[in-house]
DNA sequence: AACTCGTCCAACCGCCTCTTT
DNA sequence: GAAAGAGGCGGTTGGACGAGT
């Protein structure tokens, strides 16, 4: 059965996004805000899906992004997480600032599913996988999962409310202390500077005036675009007006830089 | 240098959920 | 309440890349 196709397939282009349409996709989000996926693509000037079009903004060109491995702050959290959630990729990413849902999944499957494995440890269950459990002590310095080192409260909108990552959490982890696991690099790995596509995306000459006046935040109407808001809002009405945990979370991470996500949850709404 | 194999991750597919009419 | 459509989610795939032989 199945449903309808969310685009026309015809003429629609698949496979790697170049540098020209990111270049689209990001300019016109930037002017225009997170409007109608379907629509993106047309108004864009793009051949592609709007799925493609959201998913390639939200897992690439966000601004916001993290880039490189987790560190072992996150990895940590995403196993307690795990424990408790399951594999509700989106519900772990919203509680990683700066990751992804299909980040933190191709994570899970290519290094925490081994590494717990090779701790004796079922990624699925989190239950020993042998009666024994003979673990090395050396594994069980890096986290052992239990669900109920997770506390869950329950949202008023049945969502479970875990507590958000926080920035000092994270610095505790060097690269010193990690050589012996997959590898953590630094947790300011925002948008790399290194990586050349990103610095591109993100130049000046890459951007037109108007995006490029939002993000050095010189545009007095833009700046709220991304949410559908005005800029007369003051910081508390546009953070009660974002639609959902993940654009405050975007616009935190934006303008206001450290807050703490707990506030959000505690005192926001 | 050439080939094979394993790993990583961006992107796609199809189903589910939510919203609107 | 039902139907339709859009967005969201999780599973999977396939190409790029590096290591090993």
């Amino acid at each position: 059965m199945g449903r309808q196709p969310c685009c026309d397939k015809l003429g629609v282009k698949k496979g790697p996004w170049t540098a020209e349409e990111d270049r689209k996709l990001v300019n016109f989000i930037l002017t225009h805000g997170q409007c109608c996926w379907r629509a993106v693509p047309k108004l864009a000037g793009l051949r592609r899906c709007g799925k493609s079009c959201r998913l390639r903004w939200t897992n690439y060109l966000r601004p916001d992004l993290k880039r490189g491995l987790l560190s072992e702050a996150e990895e940590k959290l995403v196993i307690d997480l795990h424990a408790a959630l399951g594999n509700r990729w989106s519900k772990i990413a919203a509680r990683l600032p700066g990751r992804t849902d299909n980040e933190i999944k191709n994570h899970w499957n290519t290094h925490i599913k081994k590494k717990l494995i090779r701790m004796g440890i079922d990624p699925v269950t989190h239950e020993p996988l042998y009666k024994d459990d003979q673990v090395s002590p050396q594994d069980q310095t890096v986290c052992r999962p239990d669900a109920e080192q997770v506390k869950l409260d329950v949202g008023t909108n049945g969502d479970f409310l875990l507590p958000a990552l926080s920035c000092e959490n994270s610095s505790n982890c060097s690269p010193t202390e990690n050589s012996s696991n997959d590898g953590c690099q630094s947790l300011d790995q925002s948008n790399d500077p290194d990586d050349p596509l990103m610095r591109y995306i993100w130049s000046e000459a890459f951007l037109d005036d108007s995006a490029w006046n939002f993000m050095q935040g010189t545009s007095s109407t833009d700046e709220f675009s991304i949410c559908g808001l005005s800029s007369s809002e003051d910081n508390a009405s546009w953070l009660l007006s974002c639609k959902s945990f993940e654009e405050e979370r975007f616009l935190v991470d934006c303008f206001v830089g450290d807050m703490d996500m707990n506030m959000l949850e505690t005192g926001g709404k």
